[in-house]
DNA sequence: ATTATCTATAGATCTATAGATAATGC
DNA sequence: ATTATCTATAGATCTATAGATAATGC
């Protein structure tokens, strides 16, 4: 655990930079604390990456890749829709889980600094293939609602509140807990029911 | 507009700093910048409100207030429980509507300090009848869920979906303003488009 | 007299860099 | 020789306060 089995400086900075961002978002993190959890002079967090701007610009295309990865990432090719798509929200919603940061340090960043925006931009059109993955999407939503299976809705829409659902509930959990203190063991239980709530709500949803 | 009619500068830093919370957050802000944006020098922020903190906390308080007033706030009394929920998720919706930056700045504060929920919980309980409101909801969902008319579910499910679909909504408008590049002339339409699709996702939901 | 506003500044950070020293690779 | 690490420090903020001056209320 504490042995950081000769991983060098220059990652093992990369990864607790990694936690501190996610933690507490660019601004509320300085050098000096990511050279302390690293165990090094803070003089080196720029020997490496230079400005921490671009240190952060590393974690954060890191982290945006991810989040977009799973959203497009179509598997179950061309099965039942509905089933297919419960899929998709349970994989996006167990991403979330491993990396439960991961949303507010996106939507901070994005929020606070425009010039992030740009790269979130570039991160999307840059994947060919991404454009292709939604229209896809975007035609089998149109191929259900055209059978009267699905109402009549946007792909926009569908994404949006997929996103929604499950960027939130992360998003959420550090009030939640305390708030109404949820027992540590009672967690995973809580977790997982509302993981079922969120497949089932979205898909009970989007009925006509 | 810029005639600030004799509004006095204790209230005017107030309402600057407000602002510059809501666009920021609390870090990002400096009491530099509130004395710039209301006109006055940097020393007078301190002596009206002593500390930065001190004057975070009186936006704070208010915020909070507002964000909780709606969601516990009971109209139409023993109507339908669906056309009743249904004006609650609305009304939730357009108070967000009125304050954009309402939830990014709960949610980043709330994160990013814990001492915040701390405040936000003493607020909740404060409002004796907060509790009341939510057990009367209890009691009304559980009644559907018994007459068959509503799915087994939760009230903090029901509550979490509607902020989950409202709040994020509010939070991703300037990444997809900043992606998607909307128009100033569709805007309107986009988010009336948006206020039905989640009324209508979340009340579909429910369904059994 | 009291209250509002300003100027000036101390003390805390924090980022980034310069320059010294230690470790490593041929 | 080159690369990794450290010490020290300049320069930018930023918060908070002390102390001077201007405005206002009796």
């Amino acid at each position: 655990m504490e042995v950081d089995t000769k991983k060098g400086m220059e990652e093992l900075i990369l990864e607790k930079a990694e936690e501190l961002f996610l933690e507490k978002g660019y601004a509320l993190t300085s050098t000096v604390e990511i050279a302390k959890a690293a165990g090094c002079n803070q003089a080196l967090v720029h020997y490496y990456y230079r400005t921490k701007e671009r240190l952060f610009q590393k974690v954060f295309l890191s982290k945006i890749g991810l989040f977009l990865s799973i959203l497009l990432k179509i598997d179950g090719q061309e099965e039942d829709f509905f089933m297919n798509l419960r899929k998709k929200i349970g994989a996006h919603f167990d991403l979330l889980m491993k990396n439960p940061g991961l949303p507010f340090l996106i939507l901070n960043e994005l929020t606070t600094n425009k010039r992030n925006i740009l790269i979130l931009k570039e991160e999307i059109s840059k994947g060919e293939n991404n454009r292709s993955v939604f229209l896809k999407l975007e035609e089998s939503l149109n191929k259900e609602i055209s059978k009267g299976t699905v109402r009549e809705m946007t792909v926009m829409d569908l994404i949006l509140n997929i996103i929604s659902m499950n960027a939130f509930f992360f998003l959420s959990i550090p009030i939640i807990k305390g708030v109404f203190g949820i027992e540590e063991n009672k967690k995973k239980e809580f977790i997982e029911n509302r993981r079922e709530e969120v497949i089932t709500s979205i898909l009970n949803g989007i009925r006509p």
